[in-house]
RNA sequence: GGGGAAGUGGCGGAAUGGCAGACGCAGCCGCCUCAAAAGCGGCCGAGGCAACUCAUGUGGGUUCGACUCCCACCUUCCCUACCA
C-alpha cells in the first residue's frame, strides 16, 4: 500500500512504449470516419515553456477524444524552419543557421513527445529541408505560370548600412533593430503573389466558415477592406495631364476644396515643372524629409504635414480650381495615392484645412441644420446636398448615383470598389529561406526554371557578415546558365518568406514522403479539410488569409476537391500569464516545460492548463495551481491502489447499484463521461468543467474506497476511471489500465458510452417559486406528474401562506425542476 | 478613431432562460502524529439570534422566471489603425 505514484518513472515508460508501438498513426484506410485535427506549426526557437503547452495539451486532448470515440484521427507535427533567427545566430555567433535549427528541432521534439502527446511522428515534416522546400518552388512556379507571381518595383524598408531590406517589425523608431541606423524607404524590385485577385472570394467565403471565431473574420473583413466608391479625375491648371483620385463620398464633390497626393505620387515630377523653382525645391525638400521615415511613423505616429505646391486641379463638374498639396498622410499605395480634400465632410481634410488656413465649404447638411450657422465640427455622415448645382436638394446616396452618372457619361470617372488588401510580398533578400526558381538571363530575360531542375539548393558553408544578402555574394550560387537558351544567367538571390512554406504545410503532412508531387490529390480527398485547427490569435490575419489564398488556388487546379476553405473550424487558444506577465526570457518570467514535468509531473500540468480557465481564455500559471492537480493525480493513484492485480473488469457493462452511494458513484462515472463527450461534439473544447467532473467522480471514489472496497460499483468506478482520464492525463491512465491486468493500450479503447439509466436520479429537487419567488424545496420521484407537484407544493407551509386566499393565475412546470405559481 | 471579447466570493472559475457560487486554490477548525509534512473530515458571498433579506459592473427592457436574451452606459483586456 505503501507505494507513492512514481510520475517521473511511469512517464518515461509510457512515453517509450507508445513510441515503440506507433498507436497512434493515422491509418487512412480504416472504415472509421476520418477526423484531422491540427495545431500551427511552431518555430523552433528553442525552448518550450507551458505557454506552449496549453496549446498542444488541447490538440493532444482533442486528438484522443477523437480516437476514443472512433475515428481515424489525423494529428501530424512539424517546424516552421526557415526564418531570421536562424541566420542572426548565425551572423552573432558564427553558427550555421541549418545546424542550429537541427539542434532546436531535435531539443523541441524530445519537449513536446514530454508532453505525452499522440502525434503521428511518421508525417513529421520540417520547412527547410530539400524534400520539403523543392515543393515551395514548384507551387511558385505553378503561380508563375498563371501570373500570380510577379515582380515589380515597390518602396520597402531599407538598412543602407546592413544593405538589406527589413520587414516592419524589425524597424523599431525608424532605425534598423540590429545596427540602429536611420531606416529609408526605397523603391526595390520585388516578387509579389497576386492575393487581390482572390479579394472578392476571400471576402464572400468568410461566410462559409460558421466555426470561425467572429472576430477573426472581422479581422480578415477589416484587412481586405472592401470599400465601394467612385474613381475619377482631376484636370491640372497649365498642364495636360489629370489626377486620379478615389472616393466613397462623392456626394461631397463640390465641396472639395484642395487636393491632396502622396510626395511619391508620378504627378509631382511633371507639377515641379509648371511651378517656381521656389516652390519645386521646396517640394523635393518635403518629399525628403518623408523619405527616411517608415510608413509606421508617416502614418500613425506624425502630425498631418503638407505643402501647397503652387499648382492648382480642376473640378471635373464644378469647374473649380483648387490648390494641390502634397501631404504625410496621404498613402501612396492606398487608391490612387490621391484624394480630393473635403475638409467639411471629413476628419482628418478638415484638421488638414484648419492647420493650413484651406478653405471649408458645406455641401452636406443634417436635417434642421441652417447652413448659415458656421461650422464647428466636420459632418460625415449622410445628410442633404446644398450648394451642389443640380444635385442640391438631393440625399447623399441618390447624389452618389447621380454623380457618378454623370462623371460616367462625361467619360470623367465611374464607380469603383477599392480594397485596402495589397498583394503579397514574398521577396527577402536573406539566406534561410526557399530560393525563388528564377533565373535572369542576358537574351531571354526573367526565365522560369523547369521542374526537372528543382530545387535549387541553398549552397552550405556561408560566410555572413551581416552585409546584404548573404546567396548574391556567393558566386557559383548565382552563376548558371540559362534553361531557355543555354546562355548565361543570373539566379535570382531572394528567398522567399517563410509563410509561403505555412500556406500549405497541412497539406504536405498527408503525404510527407512523396517525390512527385507535393501530395496525393487522394490523400487531400480522403483527410481534407482540416476538421479542427488550433492556434493563437496573432494569426487572426497574415497566416490564416495567406493558408485560405493558397488553397482556393489549389482547388481551382483541381488539386483539392470539396470546400474551398482549408480550415473548417478555427480556435483560439489563450495565452498562459505568469506573475501577470507574458512568459519572456529575457526577463526571466519563464516556466519551462522540462523543468515542470519533472517538479510536477506532465499530467499533472496537463491537468492544470485544462483545468485553470476555460481553453479560449488568458490563464495565470501558479505554484499553488499546480500542486493542486499533483494532489489529484496522487488521489486518483491511492483511489485504485487496492484494485491492482484483481483481475481485469469489463468497464463496459454496467455494476449493480442499490444504495444511494452506489448509484451516485456510477452516475458520477457517467456524468464525467458525457462532459467529456458534450465538450468535443460540441467543439467548445471546456474540459476545465470536465476536469471538475472528474475531481467529484475521485471524490466520491476515495470515500467508497474506505467504506465499501468490495462493492461492484466501486470496483466498476476505479476500472473506469482511467479510461475517462485517458485522454487528459495519458500516462497515469496507461499505468493504472495495466496495473489492472489489461494487456492493450487504454488509448486504443472506446470512451465510456454515457449510459441514460445511470445517468438517471431516484430523486429530484423540486423548486418551488410564487411569482418567480423561491418559497420552497421538495424532495419527490422523478417523472411526478403537474398535479402531483401542486399538491406536494401545497403541503409546504411557506408556499401555502404566500398562496392562501390568492387566486392562482397560471402555472408554470418545469419537469423534474420547477414549479412555479402565479397569483393575484 | 474602428472592431472584438469579457465583467459572478479573498483568487481561478461553474451554471447556454429554471436551486447562483459546482470543482479547485487560499484561509480557518478538527482527526492522525512526540512533532511536522503528507493524508483524511468539516467550515468558508454579505447582513441577521432567527424565520428571512440582499447579492452575478451600472441603469432600463423582454419574460411567470434573467448571470444567461435586448438597449444604453461604465470598466478591463486583445486586435487594428490617417484606407480617402
Amino acid at each position: 500500500m505503501a507505494e507513492t505514484y512514481d510520475f517521473r518513472t511511469v512517464e518515461r515508460k509510457w512515453q517509450h512504449r507508445w513510441e515503440r508501438d506507433g498507436i497512434y498513426r493515422a491509418t487512412g484506410a480504416s472504415d472509421r470516419p476520418k477526423y484531422y485535427v491540427l495545431e500551427m506549426l511552431p518555430y523552433p526557437s528553442g525552448d518550450l515553456h507551458v505557454g506552449h503547452a496549453k496549446n498542444y495539451t488541447l490538440g493532444d486532448s482533442v486528438a484522443r477524444m477523437m480516437r476514443m470515440l472512433g475515428y481515424d484521427v489525423m494529428h501530424p507535427m512539424g517546424w516552421d524552419a526557415f526564418g531570421l533567427p536562424a541566420e542572426n545566430a548565425a551572423i552573432a555567433r558564427g553558427i550555421d543557421p541549418a545546424t542550429w535549427t537541427a539542434e532546436n528541432i531535435a531539443n523541441m521534439q524530445r519537449q513536446v513527445r514530454l508532453m505525452g502527446t499522440s502525434y503521428d511522428w511518421t508525417r513529421e515534416v520540417a520547412t527547410c529541408e530539400p524534400e520539403y522546400y523543392r515543393w515551395n518552388q514548384w507551387l511558385f512556379l505553378r503561380l508563375y505560370e498563371e501570373g500570380l507571381a510577379y515582380k515589380r518595383a515597390a518602396p520597402v524598408n531599407w538598412c543602407p548600412h546592413d544593405r538589406t531590406v527589413l520587414a516592419n517589425e524589425q524597424v523599431i523608431d525608424g532605425r534598423c533593430w540590429r545596427c540602429h541606423n536611420v531606416v529609408e524607404r526605397r523603391n526595390l524590385s520585388q516578387w509579389f503573389l497576386k492575393i487581390t485577385d482572390f479579394a472578392d472570394r476571400l471576402l464572400a467565403d468568410l461566410e462559409t466558415l460558421p466555426g470561425w471565431p467572429e472576430r477573426t473574420r472581422t479581422a480578415q473583413r477589416n484587412w481586405i477592406g472592401r470599400s465601394e466608391g467612385a474613381q475619377f479625375a482631376f484636370g491640372i491648371e497649365g498642364l495636360d495631364a489629370k489626377i486620379e483620385v478615389f472616393t466613397t463620398r462623392l456626394d461631397t464633390l463640390y465641396g472639395a476644396t484642395f487636393v491632396a497626393i502622396a510626395p511619391e505620387h508620378p504627378i509631382v515630377a511633371q507639377l515641379k515643372g509648371i511651378v517656381s523653382k521656389k516652390n519645386a525645391a521646396a517640394i523635393d525638400a518635403f518629399a525628403e524629409s518623408l523619405k527616411s521615415k517608415s510608413e509606421l511613423e508617416r502614418t500613425s505616429l506624425m502630425e498631418k504635414a503638407g505643402l501647397f505646391t503652387g499648382a492648382y486641379a480642376i473640378n471635373p463638374l464644378s469647374h473649380e480650381h483648387v490648390p494641390i498639396w502634397v501631404t504625410n498622410y496621404v498613402l501612396s499605395d492606398y487608391g490612387t495615392g490621391a484624394l480630393m480634400g473635403v475638409p467639411a465632410h471629413d476628419e482628418r481634410d478638415y484638421e488638414f484645412a484648419k492647420a493650413h488656413g484651406i478653405a471649408i465649404a458645406e455641401v452636406v447638411i443634417p436635417p434642421g441644420r441652417e447652413p448659415t450657422e458656421p461650422l464647428t465640427e466636420p459632418f460625415c455622415e449622410d445628410g442633404r446636398l446644398i450648394a451642389s448645382d443640380d444635385f442640391s436638394g438631393m440625399s447623399s446616396a441618390r447624389a452618389r448615383d447621380s454623380i457618378a452618372a454623370r462623371l460616367t457619361a462625361l467619360g470623367l470617372g465611374k464607380k469603383t470598389v477599392n480594397t485596402r488588401l495589397r498583394d503579397w510580398l514574398i521577396s527577402r533578400q536573406r539566406y534561410w529561406g526557399t530560393p525563388i526558381p528564377i533565373v535572369y538571363c542576358e537574351t531571354c530575360g526573367e526565365v522560369p526554371l523547369p521542374d526537372e531542375a528543382l530545387p535549387v539548393l541553398l549552397p552550405g558553408h556561408v560566410q555572413f557578415t551581416g552585409e546584404g544578402s548573404p546567396l548574391e555574394q556567393i558566386e557559383s550560387f548565382v552563376k548558371t546558365v540559362c534553361p531557355r537558351c543555354g546562355g548565361d544567367a543570373r539566379r535570382e538571390t531572394d528567398t522567399m518568406d517563410t509563410f509561403f512554406e505555412s500556406s500549405w504545410y497541412y497539406l504536405r503532412y498527408l503525404d510527407p514522403h512523396d517525390e512527385r508531387l507535393p501530395w496525393e490529390k487522394a490523400a487531400a480527398d480522403r483527410w481534407m479539410n482540416v476538421d479542427q485547427y488550433i492556434g493563437g490569435a496573432e494569426h487572426t490575419v497574415l497566416h490564416l488569409l495567406y493558408s485560405r489564398f493558397f488553397y482556393k488556388f489549389f482547388h481551382d487546379r483541381g488539386w483539392v476537391t470539396g470546400h474551398d476553405e482549408p480550415f473548417e473550424r478555427l480556435f483560439h487558444q489563450g495565452m498562459v500569464l505568469y506573475n501577470g506577465e507574458k512568459m519572456s526570457k529575457s526577463r526571466g518570467n519563464v516556466v519551462g516545460i522540462d523543468e515542470t514535468a519533472d517538479t510536477n509531473g506532465v499530467d499533472a500540468m496537463r491537468l492544470f492548463l485544462l483545468y485553470v480557465t476555460p481553453p479560449e481564455d488568458t490563464s495565470d500559471w501558479t505554484d499553488e495551481g499546480i500542486s493542486g492537480r499533483v494532489r489529484f493525480v496522487n488521489r486518483v493513484w491511492r483511489a485504485c491502489e487496492p484494485f491492482f492485480g484483481g483481475g481485469a473488469s469489463d468497464v463496459r457493462a454496467l455494476p449493480q447499484a442499490s444504495t444511494a452511494e452506489e448509484k451516485a458513484l456510477v452516475r458520477a462515472v457517467h456524468v464525467a463521461a458525457k462532459s467529456a463527450i458534450d465538450e468535443t461534439t460540441s467543439r467548445r473544447f471546456h474540459y476545465n468543467a470536465t476536469v471538475a467532473k472528474l475531481d467529484e467522480l475521485v471524490n466520491a471514489l476515495t470515500v467508497a474506497v474506505q467504506k465499501a472496497p468490495e462493492s461492484p460499483a466501486t470496483v466498476y468506478a476505479a476500472h473506469a476511471l482511467p479510461v475517462l482520464l485517458a485522454p487528459f492525463a495519458p500516462h497515469i491512465a496507461e499505468e493504472l489500465w495495466e496495473r489492472f491486468g489489461h494487456d492493450r493500450s487504454v488509448h486504443l479503447e472506446p470512451y465510456v458510452r454515457p449510459d441514460e439509466a445511470a445517468l438517471a436520479v431516484d430523486e429530484i429537487t423540486l423548486v418551488v417559486q410564487v411569482n418567480g419567488k423561491i418559497r420552497a424545496r421538495v424532495a419527490a420521484a422523478p417523472g411526478l406528474s403537474e398535479d402531483a407537484a401542486l399538491a406536494l407544493a401545497m403541503d409546504e407551509a411557506n408556499v401555502r401562506a404566500q398562496t392562501d386566499g390568492k387566486q392562482i393565475r397560471k402555472r408554470i412546470y418545469v419537469a423534474d425542476k420547477l414549479l412555479n405559481l402565479v397569483v393575484a
